[in-house]
DNA sequence: CCATTTTGTTAT
DNA sequence: TAACAAAATGGA
């Protein structure tokens, strides 16, 4: 009986699995999870193997080709996450499952082209574009078919390349590119005689006394104190034999070579002492107790997952960290994620001085060649802890039973493209279900979304309000200077607890009419001066998206606002005009305030350079360190610029989102948020959320360390529900707060969310297409089970041009938007399930 | 008119 | 995605 197989091309297009039948020679070799070359139309492509069939669903299969790895790519629960993720996100399965396979595993089919030296001379018959490609190939010699590609973007170059190899122009061969990642494999050297026939053998090394004889011997002798296997480089480093005299001694029979796959591990290097746990606070202790507890119940059906509220500091990394050992404890393997920028040597350091020899790190500056090895070893069940960004959810470990999501409202678990678009923390929720394993969500400013069904769906909900203190040792010097009082601290040891730092909120419209113009506000001048002093650190924050994009009036503080939406305008640079993203409403810039009648009206702008130049003005003595995208665009920046703050190099950083990440600072006592109100007007649901979150992360910069610490909010909305609960440290408020809105405005989590864009480089193009589709969509809409779902738009995007095109969009909001287009055409349009933003 | 180029459809 | 087919374009 022919054995059957569902096949699942790796392929970008939306394609169903398809039937193909396993020739003799890999009948039993085949199964679920295997990677597989198959036929598709003239083309080979790659598949995954979703199961194994007795029979075919239709009446005709053409067979596997071959078989690519002898041993299954994905396990079965990864197979069952990409059709959820494929279903969810609608996007194409073969996108799902490439997700989860290491780049360099599939070797891609190329062709390689050259003009013939035989052709006719004359150009007449050739098209255009077939002239094109001549000069280039007689410019460049022999190409790649990507190497065309790149030259020629966006071009359909194919058919005329055809044209010109059969008229005999060109020549070409097909080529398989060498892109693949392939196993290191070392050579290694042992000695092939008993060690007592070395001194026997010594006649054979060479003339008494030559250099190559004592060389060779040492040699041997290495190998005879080494008694196993050694790396060729390794003999000859420790021994002075050359690789010749290695060789000599083989062809004598005296040793022997052999090749050993050896793993390209990125902590190899790292001398890591292993760390004994710390005492746990009594937070710690009962938070774990719980969650130790859930995992031991044998009840794996019905886990639900765990949100670990802990504010900035409370020790959430321990009770990680003593999970993941009670899951080792239990022959199972725990997969960590991270935010990507927290992945800092810090953060490895903790897991692997804990696991020595057991963490596979996954990060996006590792080489292929490590990424690759890192994802075999997780396969083989060599790595028992995976630590890493979003990705590292799909590492492909046999038997999970923990899944920590840390800072798990980090907007870094988003992947906006390429598609899939996800989030990786409802996948891991989903994966940990398909599992049986735990889950554990922490954060300090948990997503408004989840902690709303984590209440309603009864999940655990565990809090950790304390600060633990750390960095006694840290700041000792700057303790004994007489100027700075300590703080009060609680306990004592290394469970000693430390306040919240006190947030001033200093509204920025009273500056303005004492007639200070300046970006500083008197008390942070003051607090800046204070800082500098003392010789401690202070950071300043800006908030740059939202800010100099909406309009708003420095008398009264009101932004102008649509009349028909009563949402904040946006200020487009290209046109010059304020545009409402919701309705597509459209004016011009205005000269004086609709509210006041002020002339003081303008678009706020504030740049990380300008602040630095500020400070400059302000202080001409202070070491200022700027830390944004632009100044880290250098590989090893972060860590050079984060280094030499730490080192004390500098007094002041000032940066952007990217200070909010967990950083531990322990000599900065100031932290200044320049303008906290700043995106806070844009029209986004999450505008609100989003503001609190990177206010109270930053907040939680100041005052790691006894020497205490204050944080200044400068804004212009001083009594805004998002800047007063960040100044009281208060999630619980926000959250009620924001919950209500949510509900009231029909936003997530009460409503879901689907975004639809186009890009054109044309603007006529682009709005009649967006309109067309408006039209699609509203006719399914009527068809689906769903007719209540609303559309919102066509409008243009609140980035309306990027790279030349035009982009307008489509919201979809309703119980189960997706479901309106499950199946649909959508075309070049791209389709985005639970949007981050509406942005 | 033919040859080339663009657009659409299909894959077991 | 790549191959192929069908439709559109365009130079004589």
């Amino acid at each position: 009986m022919t054995q059957f197989v569902e096949v699942a091309a790796l392929i970008p297009g939306r394609l169903n699995p398809l039937d193909y039948h396993l020739p003799a020679v890999l009948e039993g070799k085949v199964q679920a999870g295997s990677l597989v070359v198959v036929p598709l139309g003239g083309q080979r492509v790659q598949g995954v193997v979703l199961r194994c069939l007795n029979q075919s669903s239709v009446p005709e299969t053409r067979p596997v080709e071959s078989l690519v790895d002898d041993s299954p790519v994905l396990t079965g629960a990864q197979i069952e996450l990409a059709r959820w993720l494929s279903h969810e996100t609608l996007s194409p399965l073969g996108v799902c499952l490439d997700l989860m396979l290491p780049p360099g595993l599939a070797q891609t089919a190329d062709v390689l082209v050259r003009l013939n030296p035989a052709r006719s001379a004359e150009q007449e018959r050739l098209s255009p574009l077939q002239k094109r490609l001549v000069q280039l190939l007689s410019e460049r010699g022999e190409l790649r078919g990507r190497q065309i590609e790149a030259a020629f973007r966006r071009v359909n170059w194919k058919p005329a390349l055809q044209g010109l190899i059969r008229r005999g122009w060109v020549v070409s061969q097909p080529y398989l590119a060498q892109t693949g990642v392939r196993p290191r494999i070392e050579r290694m050297a042992r000695l092939a005689i008993a060690v007592e026939e070395i001194a026997q053998a010594e006649e054979l090394l060479g003339r008494a006394g030559s250099p190559a004889r004592e060389r060779r011997k040492k040699a041997l002798q290495f190998l005879a104190n080494e008694q196993q296997p050694v790396a060729v480089h390794w003999i000859t480093a420790a021994s002075g034999a050359s690789l010749e005299d290695l060789k000599k001694l083989e062809t004598l029979g005296l040793i022997a070579f052999q090749s050993v796959q050896t793993w390209r591990d990125p902590l190899a290097e790292l001398n890591i002492e292993a760390l004994p746990p710390p005492l746990l606070t009594n937070d710690q202790q009962r938070v774990l107790q719980t969650i130790l507890s859930d995992l031991s119940s044998p009840n794996n059906s019905n886990r639900k997952p765990i949100l670990l509220h802990g504010i900035t500091g409370s020790g959430k990394t321990e009770i990680y960290l003593q999970t993941v050992q009670h899951i080792l404890e239990q022959g199972k393997q725990a997969i960590v994620l991270v935010p990507e920028i927290a992945l800092t040597p810090q953060t490895i350091q903790r897991f692997q001085g804990r696991f020595p020899g057991r963490v596979g790190v996954i990060h996006s500056r590792l080489s292929a060649g490590e990424r690759y090895d890192t994802w075999q070893r997780a396969r083989a069940g060599l790595l028992r802890v995976i630590v890493g960004p979003r990705s590292a959810l799909f590492a492909p470990l046999p038997n999970i039973g923990l899944l920590v999501v840390d800072e798990f409202h980090d907007p870094s678990y988003y992947q906006s493209e390429p598609t899939p678009v996800y989030h990786a923390v409802r996948a891991a929720i989903r994966y940990a279900e398909i599992l049986g394993a735990g889950v554990i969500l922490g954060s300090a400013t948990p997503e408004i979304g989840l902690m709303y069904q984590a209440r309603r769906a009864g999940w655990r909900v565990l809090e950790m309000p304390q600060r633990i203190m750390a960095h006694r040792q840290a700041v000792q010097p700057f303790m004994t200077g007489g100027h700075s009082s300590l703080l009060p601290v609680e306990g004592e040891g290394e469970t000693a607890f430390l306040p919240l730092p006190p947030v001033e909120v200093v509204d920025m419209r009273q500056e303005l009419k004492a007639g200070n113009r300046s970006m500083f506000s008197r008390a942070l001048q003051r607090a800046l001066g204070e800082v500098l002093e003392r010789n401690q650190q202070a950071i300043l924050y800006l908030n740059r998206l939202g800010s100099a994009t909406y309009v708003f009036c420095r008398d009264c503080g009101a932004s102008v606002r649509c009349p028909r939406c009563d949402r904040s305008l946006t200020y487009h640079e290209s046109s010059h005009l304020l545009i409402c993203h919701t309705c597509n409403y459209r004016r011009q810039m205005p000269r004086t305030c609709p509210q006041c009648g002020s002339s003081h009206i303008r678009q706020f702008g504030a740049g990380t350079e300008k602040v630095e130049q500020e400070v400059h003005q302000h202080f001409p003595q202070a070491k200022v360190l700027r830390w944004d995208s632009q100044t880290t665009r250098r590989k090893g920046a972060h860590e050079a610029i984060l280094e030499t703050f730490a080192e004390g190099k500098a007094n002041i950083l000032v940066g952007t989102q990217i200070l909010a990440k967990g950083l531990d600072l322990p000599r900065v006592t100031l932290v200044g948020a320049v303008l906290a109100d700043a995106g806070l007007n844009l029209d986004d649901f999450r505008a609100a959320e989003r503001t609190f979150q990177l206010l109270m992360q930053v907040a939680g910069r100041a005052g790691r360390s006894p020497l205490g610490g204050r944080v200044i909010l400068q804004t212009f909305q001083p009594e805004h529900y998002a800047i007063q609960a960040a100044s009281r440290h208060d999630y619980a408020g926000f959250y009620q707060y924001e919950i209500e809105q949510r509900r009231k405005m029909g936003y997530p989590p009460f409503a879901r969310l689907v975004r639809m864009e186009y890009r054109h480089s044309n603007a006529k193009v682009a709005e009649t297409t967006a309109q067309e589709m408006a039209q699609r969509v509203a006719d399914w809409i009527m068809l689906s089970s769903y007719p209540q779902t609303e559309i919102i738009g066509p409008v243009p995007c609140f980035f309306a041009k990027e790279g030349g095109q035009y982009r307008w969009q489509i919201i979809l909001r309703g119980m189960d938007p997706a479901s309106v287009l499950r199946g649909k055409d959508w075309g070049d349009w791209r389709v985005e399930v639970d949007p981050y933003s509406l942005l």
